[in-house]
DNA sequence: CGCAGATAGTTTAATATTAAATAGTTGTGA
DNA sequence: TCACAACTATTTAATATTAAACTATCTGCG
């Protein structure tokens, strides 16, 4: 609800970005949200399982990083997952500490069934906006995310937000 | 991520667009939520107090449509804030389905000190953008949420979103 | 060698959030 | 008048998420 603050113009449009983003934001998760729920997939869930398959099998850690979540909610969702037979978890025999997740086959089956559709909603979603607004948007918000973490540096690891 | 997936140009660009929003929008959270929790407030509290310093009381219902929240979860956020002390319900006497929220002078007071700061950490996890591209960036998320809304019409109510 | 410190993953406890069921209130129409 | 539909708020149960404590493993240095 931009914006009944009253400050310098500056503040007042730096609110007012921020709120807008967080709104659309909010508004597609919660749309993506309910389409995957139907699915029987949370949105952790399914961002562990596209990572695997576009980028291949990871490490708990990395998985973690891509997904900006904590180790322990990586642990849940990985065990979720197991239980559902979607990933494997491989214990690597170089480096006992690290465990390499894995699509099984009917994870992959499962992740290639439901991707398309979810690429589908999401165009459908940012439908309104003509392609100059997609690049513009892009642009704004990748900037802004690497502004932020130049700011605070306190990442886990510096090459991973600014690589791909 | 950006993106390993192959489509059309318009879905690799909407696609783009999507993460690139989700990443810093998440981002933006995590660090407002850090800095607020060191001040004893959760996302959701500040969220509530700062709706009613300035719209003014208002029912839990209005809040939970300013706020994008559940009606189970504004009770909660409400009775955290009355066990502290910063806001109070009252039940409307005409309607005695309603109740209203309001700020207790120490609700009001805390808000007021603690939003300018709020204000002020915002401001510098935007100091990325120039005048021009905050202007876009509201722009275009303002375009993408109410293109949305539009799509899927269950909204509760159809002028809370598009005005202010 | 053997221990110190770092790192990966798990567990635990607390909190936030939602959806669904429930209770109380209002207004309407038979 | 009264039954019923619509609406507000609360409760309940389930899930997601985090931070912090903990376990296991590895690396390097004395």
């Amino acid at each position: 609800m931009p914006s009944h603050y009253r400050g310098t113009e500056r503040e007042v449009r730096a609110l007012n970005a921020y709120i807008t983003l967080f709104r659309a934001a909010d508004t597609l998760a919660s749309r993506s949200s309910a389409r995957l729920d139907a699915l029987g997939l949370t949105i952790g869930q399914f961002g562990v399982l596209e990572a695997l398959l576009h980028l291949g099998p990871l490490c708990q850690r990395a998985l973690g990083e891509k997904l900006l979540r904590t180790g322990g909610n990586i642990t849940l969702l990985v065990d979720n997952l197991e239980k559902q037979g979607l990933v494997r978890r491989v214990r690597d025999t170089a480096d006992r500490r690290y465990i390499t997740v894995l699509l099984t086959p009917k994870g992959k089956k499962r992740i290639r069934q439901v991707f398309p559709g979810h690429v589908a909603a999401i165009v459908r979603q940012m439908a309104s906006l003509s392609r100059t607004e997609l690049k513009a948007l892009r642009r704004i918000c990748r900037k802004l995310g690497r502004g932020i973490a130049e700011k605070t540096n306190r990442e886990t690891t510096h090459d991973s937000s600014s690589s791909q």
